[in-house]
DNA sequence: TTTTTGTAGATTGTAAACAGTAGACAATTA
DNA sequence: TAATTGTCTACTGTTTACAATCTACAAAAA
């Protein structure tokens, strides 16, 4: 018999599980179904549910078990707050130690113009449209050059993506004009115009916000009258 | 035989040793020898290195093993640049949702006050004092009411904690001063002035930077003396 | 001498078995 | 009926045992 690396191949599927929300908000984790579901056993499983409470996808309560987290428009204000925190900080980092190589960050943006937006909601094309646009995010920290700010948006999105893919078939209409926006960041701090950069990302930012809070509303009062006719 | 959560005691456990350089940045962890020591066994260690390594605190190879993460300049400076971003952010954040109970931070501040600062070099004296004195920074935090950034920085505090400890005699003249200046930013809060309180926090915060990097400098010139001549 | 190959021991990765605890439900009591 | 107690079952916490891999070192080949 061959091994493996379980500990990282697991994690990857089972927080790709909670992201897509396989697994529920709020659902309690059965250590030996999802070892048997996952062909392995308990051991490295716990090892997993360990680093995925640590990434804030899982809450563990000693003797009781392991539960994905809840979800809510309390938690969602909250990872919205530190997102604009370390996505403007980024942009301050890259101020501050005059970081001039963003061929990164031009690629993905060139990419994003691109993409067609569809117009037909059909989820996947929506995903692979949302993950072009996600990922000027994700370049801007990279592009701060620091580890620790990385390490720390990347558990951040984690949280989030969980709440974009409650509802698949809400689509921002907002995001049309994300790669325009996009855009014109990029030049912002190509032009040493950072003032005007993180202004502009904070506002791209909220505008996420208000319309993810929305959906958000949507989905916790559906679920709720579900749960009433149960 | 009785049943505790060996998990969370250990991890403070392990940590400790760690951030208290009982166990040396860039040491091989044998997770033999080290559930011996902690009269364990390998399952709930194994756990415990899962969370460490999420805190950065250690290092894992697929089937080479884990260590404790080493330290560096380098490492040194993308934890302060963190370290600044995330406490200015939480006075953004207490601006911006207008939060005025600031009780923990003033009750931290008077303590502090009335420390005294140990005209003598004895570790255990300087330590309390240290504690003191960070705790002004940890109430910052807490006080920006974000879970996802006291998380946060309770890591990045781990991480800078292991550099402090690696030389006590060396104690930050600059330090005697951090009472009054803590006093100071709390009052800029208070009165609303956010721009002063930041602008202090930064120069605060790259003067205990300045320090930290003369002893690690120190700290690692001596260590390559010593293996020359090992 | 240097490089390569082979083997033994140590160490990590995983599974399986065992110990203790908590929750559910029934039986008992008030 | 309501509350309490006892027991059973399922689950978590932990240990033990085993499988695969790596490392170090020695012997052999170039």
């Amino acid at each position: 018999m061959e091994y493996f690396d379980l500990g990282t191949t697991i994690l990857r599927q089972v927080r790709e599980w909670i992201i897509s929300c396989e697994m529920t908000p709020g659902e309690k984790i059965n250590e030996n179904n999802l070892a048997l579901k996952l062909k392995i056993s308990r051991g490295p499983l716990r090892e997993v549910l360990r680093m995925l409470e640590k990434e804030h996808l899982v809450v563990h309560v000693p003797r009781k078990g392991t539960m994905v987290s809840e979800v809510s428009i309390q938690e969602l204000g909250k990872i919205y707050e530190v997102r604009e925190l370390v996505e403007l900080g980024a942009i301050d980092l890259i101020k501050k130690k005059g970081i001039k190589k963003l061929d990164n960050l031009i690629t993905v943006v060139d990419e994003a113009e691109n993409a067609v937006m569809p117009d037909q909601e059909i989820p996947k094309d929506v995903l692979l449209y949302s993950e072009k646009i996600i990922n000027f995010h994700k370049k801007l920290i990279e592009a701060s050059d620091n580890f620790y700010l990385n390490e720390y948006y990347k558990t951040i999105y984690f949280s989030l993506a969980r709440y974009q893919y409650l509802h698949f078939r809400y689509v921002d209409p907002g995001s049309k004009k994300s790669p325009h926006t996009h855009k014109k960041i990029l030049e912002y701090i190509q032009e040493e115009e950072y003032k005007e950069a993180k202004s502009l990302l904070s506002k791209h930012i909220q505008d996420s916000y208000k319309f993810q809070r929305e959906i958000l509303k949507k989905y916790i009062s559906e679920k709720s009258t579900r749960q009433e006719f149960i």
